[in-house]
DNA sequence: TGTATATATGTTAATATATTCATATAAGGA
DNA sequence: TCCTTATATGAATATATTAACATATATACA
């Protein structure tokens, strides 16, 4: 035991509210497009519409999966009159989504 | 920027066979029952009808989700007799998992 | 107050997913 | 070979998800 170290993790039983957060979290990068968000957010901070317009998403899309995202507190905004400036609020699920690009690309 | 390192990681960007492949991860991930049966298969290896016991899920279902599992290589078995060992096949990704564990259990 | 722009929301349709039941396969032993 | 046990598979159903369209809201400004 111990292979991956132990705080409170993977050699402990998960109790059920525990295992819903990881899923859902896990969920909210299981997407491509949200992926492409978060990878774009982690670059700079967005409008909607950068967002929309660099990555080629229809404006409400790109919207509803920042409700999604804003939701499980992975990215925030700040206004600037009409315009909504959004970027990602949760450096340690960041940093999880970089382990697992470097992974893919290292397989 | 470089705030979280890089490794060919979040701040490149992204071919869609790599977001392809980090999405299918993460949506591996994105489900309590497959959370359940990885967790179970952090601490030991077991057979299937085991797995199904332990967590009270019926023994198709389980079986089903191994596949899923397998065909990601997140997890491998060795055959006894009639019985199937499954075990995790990929430290990196149950590492992952585990930080995700530990990030939500502090938050 | 009216208009333009940026963003959010409601609804719908297509697709994907998870689970269940029933059954098939595969290995071992009598 | 027949029977038992362990696991896999196929089909069906219920549910969830995604993206699109149309429209609503909100802010700024003339």
């Amino acid at each position: 035991m111990e292979e991956f170290g132990n705080e409170n993790g993977l050699t402990q039983d998960l109790d059920s509210e525990t295992i819903f957060i990881v899923s859902q979290t896990f969920k909210a990068l299981g997407d491509p497009t949200r992926i492409r968000i978060l990878n774009l957010l982690f670059k700079k901070e967005c409008s909607v519409n950068e967002i929309a317009d660099t990555l080629d998403i229809r404006q409400s899309t790109v919207s509803h999966q920042l409700r999604f995202l804003k939701n499980l507190r992975l990215v925030k905004y700040r206004r600037e009159g009409t315009t909504l400036y959004y970027s990602h609020d949760d450096a340690h699920v960041m940093l999880i989504l970089q382990q697992m690009i470097d992974h893919a690309c290292h397989s």
